[in-house]
DNA sequence: CGTTACGTTGATAGGAATCAATGAGGGTGG
DNA sequence: CCACCCTCATTGATTCCTATCAACGTAACG
């Protein structure tokens, strides 16, 4: 019924010459004439708070979009009305490419913080730059690997879960720059458990044994503090 | 050590035009002259035995891959070289496009049966027609939605998977043409429970119990027959 | 200040893994 | 041609991990 418009967001400007996403966004390696052209495909600058939707399962594909602060969760329900966690993009990462396929997104968007995100339309930037797309294909293909690895990781225990997925929330953040051993988790055990196909409950003891045996540390409940990235990486290996 | 060119194959010259494949391929949608212009791109048709690998795991990116005939498995290697099945490709799909990101393949793909491959050098590619990017695009994002969707199919019961996985390739033969109620498993017990994160014992188990229950008929271990597509689509929907 | 959502912890149940034994086919070499 | 080996598939018995069920505590919020 709603849709993403009938979210709170506000729109600004803020040119891509001057964007802080760098080399993360799909201008890099774009001559400047070429930022230019992409500022007028890139019109918007969304400002989405917490809970917001930025797109809906099954909307008709229009835009790609680029995070630029904050982080979402993609959200996928199944035929039954199962709504299920299929992961979540954090800063300079490209969303919006399961919607090329059919015309339609596989897949719902919100803000688990507030978020600034770049909305790209799709003709536009083909048109104003049609070189573009290696650019693109690059940004998909991580994609792919990204998903592909998160599938990878389904094949282990649940603490292994929890533990990669804390890592790598971690290393996602230290290239980006963020301090990566201390963050906060935007989801709760409840969405972590539909993240990684386990429950609430498992969540919470795996949490709550790794701040026992001094791996990490959990403060408010969300906090993460991680102590030993790399004792905490072996936990990994042994079987 | 090895590589794919260990393996045996024979070069054989199929022109884009007169290609099988049709709109499955990036061809489609091309004028003849680009599709000239393809032709010089791919110049090789590769026949891959049973068994034969068309590349390895962290091979540098060189091109991309279309399946003509046959199907191949995927499969990638952890750090500690437990070997995993990621999924199978079939005639009509493009592999490769989880190397684009980092110039280096993050899987190994290896011939389930004979095949027949067409090998489009990306580079050549781009040079030869610019203006295939959009189709590239659509094929990874198509890529993107298989993957994510098989990792929906991880959060339920053993039999499910089972289940879906049958339906899940008996619907994609159907898509291409082939008799959808009547095909052979390229893949032993074993390998299906790698794809599905389960045992061999417990792909046995659930297939035979299907057979018992009258859904399936199993001939030579490897063959399925389909008895009612929709009474076998009916068990995904129980809980 | 009740209501609600979230998190923690314990007890129990269930489903798939594991262990084990057997059989069936396919290939190889004597 | 047959004995042997090896891989694959099947089936049963048992174990183990996680889900489920249940109770309670806490924080946020109107």
């Amino acid at each position: 019924m709603s849709t993403a418009a009938d979210n709170l967001f506000r729109e600004l400007k803020i040119s891509c010459s001057s964007c802080s996403l760098g080399e993360l966004c799909i201008a890099h390696g774009l001559s400047s004439r070429e930022i230019n052209k992409l500022d007028q495909a890139v019109n918007h600058t969304i400002l989405l708070k917490t809970g917001g939707m930025l797109y809906r399962q099954d909307d008709t594909f229009k835009s790609l979009y680029a995070i630029k602060s904050g982080s979402v969760k993609v959200i996928t329900q199944s035929q039954d009305g199962q709504e299920s966690i299929m992961g979540i993009y954090l800063p300079g990462e490209i969303i919006g490419f399961d919607g090329l396929a059919n015309g339609n997104y596989q897949s719902s968007i919100l803000a688990i913080e507030t978020c600034h995100i770049c909305k790209i339309d799709f003709d536009a930037l083909h048109l104003a730059i049609p070189t573009i797309h290696p650019q693109l294909l690059k940004h998909a293909s991580k994609a792919i690997n990204c998903i592909q690895s998160s599938y990878s990781t389904t094949k282990t225990s649940a603490e292994k879960r929890v533990v990669n997925f804390l890592l790598n929330l971690s290393e996602r953040y230290r290239q980006r720059g963020y301090i990566h051993t201390d963050f906060y988790l935007f989801l709760s055990r409840s969405e972590i458990g539909s993240l990684l196909n386990l429950t609430a409950e498992t969540i919470s003891r795996c949490l709550r044994k790794l701040e026992r045996e001094t791996y990490i540390n959990i403060v408010n409940k969300r906090r993460i503090l991680i102590n030993d990235t790399n004792k905490l990486r072996a936990l990994l290996q042994d079987h």
